[in-house]
Order: structure tokens, then C-alpha cells, then sequence
DNA sequence: CTGAAAGCGCTAACAT
DNA sequence: ATGTTAGCGCTTTCAG
């Protein structure tokens, strides 16, 4: 039924050793014969199969991908880049979203494993650490994304997300707001924006009250309940600085639902510079994550890795930069009006 | 280096026959050696080769998805109910974007035919339908998502887009719209939701001029393009139907560029119900698709028909909703007062 | 320039 | 209850 190199060997009169060497553009032979394969190859349609390719030695050239959700825009846009580019290089790419699921995070891992892929893309951030200390010891190589390891010893593309933290506060900072709330995310991302947020205030010599600080996961719906903890603090932030795009069109909502007006009473930053961040009126002032550079790169190191060209395990850390569009304002003092 | 069957087998002192009965759970044995077996696998964290077991016969337990773009939240969201669909069924994807593009439609489809995918699903309007006959020669299952087409005798699941066109349209003129624009696709549901459109005009025996009806590419970009061809036109429509949110934001904005304010000065409704939806302000009326449930049904279609349950070749058409939000309201006749 | 043959890791009869 | 063995479709020496 499915045709296959013995096939295309008989009806072509050759060997499929010969077959084989024109698969695979090796050993040289008379252009006449080639040409003859190739011809029968197109008449029988004939694929050959990557699977029986690979089990005799080859590569599987298969990249394995693990996102947290493909239909969170900023993992898909990624996720688009990343396979583009996967393809200039002649690869492909097995996307599995995790949720940041342990189980899940395990399943899936387990599965491109047996799938026997290349390598792998981690952008998922592994709670159970020691999955990824035995996926070193198992020698399939993988690259750490959106993230970083120092124990590990593995290479990581992420974006600066201290200096991504500090440079949105350091914005809202220097429109004069000194009261700002930050909704985070419990990641490690989070956790270093957060540090950048707290380096911005000490640089402004501003005070930066703890429960100003936030904690969430990544939804619209949280972002709005988080704008709700955020209004009824006794003395009224003057400024968010969402730690995700997704999270800060929460907060513009929960604004609006209030008769909060953006930017006027309330400014609004996010991160990442999703697409989202261009749908909502005003549009987003969002920390933009350079997708494409990362994306580029992440692959490009990935098959350095699998070509054997041992690079020092770098940490590469991609420099964010601030969008400023129309959520984000001079605080003018005026939110004592409000309410 | 990598374990295999055989290093298993070894170790646990048994035959790699055995070994396979275990991970198959076939055969009979005792208990004690099964346990041996299965303990000697962790040891050694054995990954079986799926290769290997899918070239010796066995299934290879993946799908291919074939859409336009990934990164586009319908396809985004849809790949995600797949994906979870697929894997309760016990079948993982392997997702890629054609960008409706010829070229990497025959690529990505020979990709996965080398790949030995157990069936594929196709959201992407293969323009080349010679490669879609083929394939059908090929014996290799698949279903179309998105989009039918009766010619072929494969079964296909996709939204009634007549309907939603008709619905959409019936919405807008029972607001009293009655120069209604529509932004479609160069595609054949674009062409359905046209009719849809054609067909509430008609209900409503309001006349439908031709030169409403607007093609374009899907971005935001082109949505406000279109918009701008819309106001400049001799009368200006009040209300526009696009043929999905990308175009309707571009639409939102390009319009609320230029002054004009929705719903006020113009009605606009979209269609698909994306994540877009929910972050515009107001944000968007739009003709939603059962996303999850479109999903669940193509997963469980292509799986019976891998099975062998071969099934009448049937035309699955699920019925959109309209959802009513705040981009559509009525015709206030006070569109004269502009510019 | 071309072919024969030995694997690659696993499955599935068929033996024992 | 377990083991032997012949493939699955392809790559790759090694001969001819």
C-alpha cells in the first residue's frame, strides 16, 4: 500500500542502495540513472519515510517544544518565529503546550523523548527541577527559552526581565507617579521584574511599599480582579505595571468597568508587546520582548548544540524596550477626585 | 548511549520479547517478572523509540494540523483545543502554518507524510485542490476544518458561515442599518458569509449594493485600510460586517482614527469570537464559533476514520452565535453630521 | 558506477 | 510463561 524505496528500486530497475544515494544527494552516479529514480520517484509518490530514516542513524530533525499555552498570543507569536525559523534551518517543530502542569510538563517530555527529537525548546518553567537534571544526563540537547538555569548548566534566551521591570517603573517614574502597584506572575520572570520594579524606586529614592506588590497567574479575568484589590487600597495607586499584556487589558478593564478613565486616572504598562497590546483603545504601553531575536536565536543555538559545536553554555539575555503608546500618562494628581 | 530494548532486556535478564509484551501490555507473564521489567525500565529511563514502533507495524500516534497561521488567536485557540482533544484520545499533533500559501502547503503536507502522521486535519484552503486529490488517493485519512468541499467525498467540520453571515447581517439591519459594508476574505467561508449576508438583505428587502462588499487579506492592518475605503465612499455605510475580528479591529481603529466613534457613528460586528474580542473598547459583537466544540468533533472524526469506522463522508456544520457586545447599536440616521 | 548485506529498535507470530 | 526470529524502510560500508 504505502510505497517505499523498494518499490521505486524495482520499477526504476536499480538497486535501493542507489535509491538511496539519490535521496540523499551522496556517492555519485550517471545522470541518467539519477534521473530515472527521480522520475519514478515523482510517478509513485513516493515520501520516503522519515521514521525508517532515522532509526538507520540519521537525524530525526525534529525539534520538540514546550510552551505553557499556544493560544496565549505571546507563546503563539513565538511559537510562529520559532517554527519559521526551525524551517530556514531545515528543521521542525513539535509544539506541546504544558501549562505549566507538572504532569503535563512530564507527559510531554516523555513523548518527544520517544519521539526522539533533536532537541528541545523549553519555555515552560519546569517546577520539578528534576526532570530537567536527568534530561542533561540524557544527553539530547535543550535549550532553555524564556527562562534562565545557572545550576544547570544548560544555555537560556530570555529577554532582560530585570532591566525590562526597570525600565517601565523607571517610565512611570518619571512621569511622576510614586505610588505604583505591580502585578506579578509566580515566576522566576516575575520575580526578577519585580526586582527591576524595586531598583527603579530606589533610583527615584521613592518608597516602594510591599503590598504594593501583587501576585496572580496570567489571565484577563485575574488582571481585573487585581485592578479591584488595587482600587480599594486606602491611598489609590497612580500607576500599574502589569507584568503581562494579557494581565494589563484585565486591568484596563477593570478600570473602564469602574469609570476609571486610562490614561488620565490610572496609567497602565504591561510587558511582552503582544498583539493584544495594539487591540485596546487607548492602545498598550507595553515592555516589548524582541519575539523575533530570540526566537532566531534560540534556534540557532539549539542546532549548534545538536551539531556538536559545544559552545559555552551562555546565558543570552535579550534587551527589552519600552512602547510607549497611549495607557501611560503624567500622574496629575487628580485621582483624589475619584470615587 | 541511547537505552534500547536490548540494554533493558539485559539488565532485567530477560528476552526483549518479553520487554515488549510489557510495554504493550500484551501477553501473558508473571507478575514478579513484570515488575523486574518494569522496574529495570525506570533504572535505565528507558523511552521507547516511536520510530522504532511505528516502523515494526504499530500506529504512529500523531496527527498533522495543517493552518493558515498559529499565531493568529482563532487558529492559535483552535490548535489548543486540538491539541487537548487529541491527547485525551490518546494522540499528540504536530501543527503548521501554511500562511495559505501554496508553496509551504505541499511542503508542510509532504513533511507530514514523511512523518508518517496517522491522519491530518486541514484548516488551510489548499488553492492547489490537485494536492488534496491526491493525498485522498493516498489512503491517508484527513478531514477538513474550516472549510468543505463536496467534490472531494472527505467528511470536513466548519462553522455554517452562511448562517453566521446571514446572522450577522440580520443583526445589523434589525438595528435599522441599511448600507451595510461587509470585509471579507478571499475565501471560500468568506464566500459563504457573503451569501449569508446577500441572503438577510434580501429577508429585509433592503437593497444590497455591490460595491459594499469589500475583499481583503486578514490583518488588523488591512481592516483599517478597508475602513478608509468605506468613509470615503459617496454614502457612507453605518455598519460593517467583518469577516472576522482581525479585520474588525483594524476596522475599530482605523475608524476611531478618523474621528468617528462606535457605535455611535458606525456599527461594527466581527466574527469568530477570538480572545480579540474581549480586549477592545467596547469591545466587539461578533458572530462566535463553537471553537471547542468544532474541535472535539474533527479530533473525533479523524480518529474514527484512522480506526477504520469509515462513516458516511459527512458535512459537519456547527452553528455560530451571535455575540452581542459593544460595537453594534442602532442606526441613529446622525451620520450625516460627520466630516 | 552500482549492488549486497548488515544493522537501527521494535513488534508479532511462532516455538519452546 | 518466555524466547527466537523475521521483518518494518532506510542508511551505509564494502564489494564487484
Amino acid at each position: 500500500m504505502k510505497v517505499t524505496i523498494y518499490d521505486v528500486a524495482e520499477k526504476a530497475g536499480v538497486s535501493i542502495a542507489t535509491v538511496s544515494k539519490v535521496m540523499n544527494h551522496t556517492g555519485n552516479m550517471r545522470d541518467s540513472t539519477r534521473l530515472k529514480v527521480l522520475n519514478v520517484m515523482n510517478e509513485l509518490k513516493y515520501y520516503p519515510s522519515q521514521m525508517a530514516s532515522a532509526l538507520s542513524g540519521k537525524k530525526t530533525k525534529t525539534l520538540g517544544l514546550l510552551i505553557p499555552d499556544i493560544s496565549n498570543p505571546f507563546f503563539s507569536e513565538m511559537a510562529r518565529m520559532i517554527e519559521d525559523r526551525a524551517h530556514e534551518r531545515g528543521m521542525s517543530v513539535f509544539m506541546c503546550s504544558t501549562d505549566e502542569d507538572e504532569e503535563k510538563e512530564k507527559n510531554y517530555l516523555e513523548l518527544l523523548l520517544r519521539k526522539r527529537v533533536d532537541g528541545l525548546i523549553i519555555a515552560s518553567t519546569f517546577h520539578d527541577k528534576d526532570l530537567l537534571k536527568e534530561l542533561k544526563e540524557s544527553h539530547v540537547p535543550f535549550v532553555l527559552l524564556t527562562q534562565t538555569d545557572r545550576s544547570l548548566g544548560v544555555t537560556s534566551v530570555s529577554v532582560d526581565d530585570f532591566n525590562g521591570g526597570f525600565e517601565a517603573t523607571m517610565h512611570l517614574l518619571s512621569k511622576g507617579h510614586t505610588n505604583i502597584a505591580i502585578i506579578a506572575e509566580n515566576t522566576p520572570s516575575s520575580k526578577m521584574r519585580i526586582y527591576g520594579y524595586r531598583e527603579a524606586h530606589e533610583r527615584y529614592k521613592v518608597d516602594c511599599k510591599e503590598n504594593n506588590i501583587i501576585r496572580t497567574t496570567s489571565s484577563i479575568k485575574n488582571g481585573m480582579e487585581c485592578l479591584q484589590q488595587i482600587v480599594e487600597k486606602e491611598e489609590m495607586p497612580t500607576a500599574i505595571f502589569a507584568c503581562n499584556d494579557l494581565i494589563a487589558i484585565g486591568a484596563i478593564q477593570g478600570a473602564k468597568d469602574r469609570g476609571l478613565s486610562i490614561p488620565d486616572d490610572i496609567s497602565i504598562i504591561g510587558f511582552d508587546d503582544t498583539i493584544l497590546a495594539m487591540t485596546t483603545v487607548p492602545s498598550l504601553t507595553t515592555i516589548a520582548q524582541p519575539i523575533k531575536e530570540m526566537s532566531d536565536k534560540v534556534i540557532d543555538v539549539i542546532i549548534d548544540e545538536i551539531e556538536g559545536k559545544v559552545l559555552s553554555r551562555e546565558i543570552v539575555l535579550f534587551q527589552p524596550t519600552l512602547t510607549e503608546r497611549g495607557t501611560t500618562a503624567d500622574a496629575t494628581f487628580h485621582n483624589d477626585t475619584l470615587i
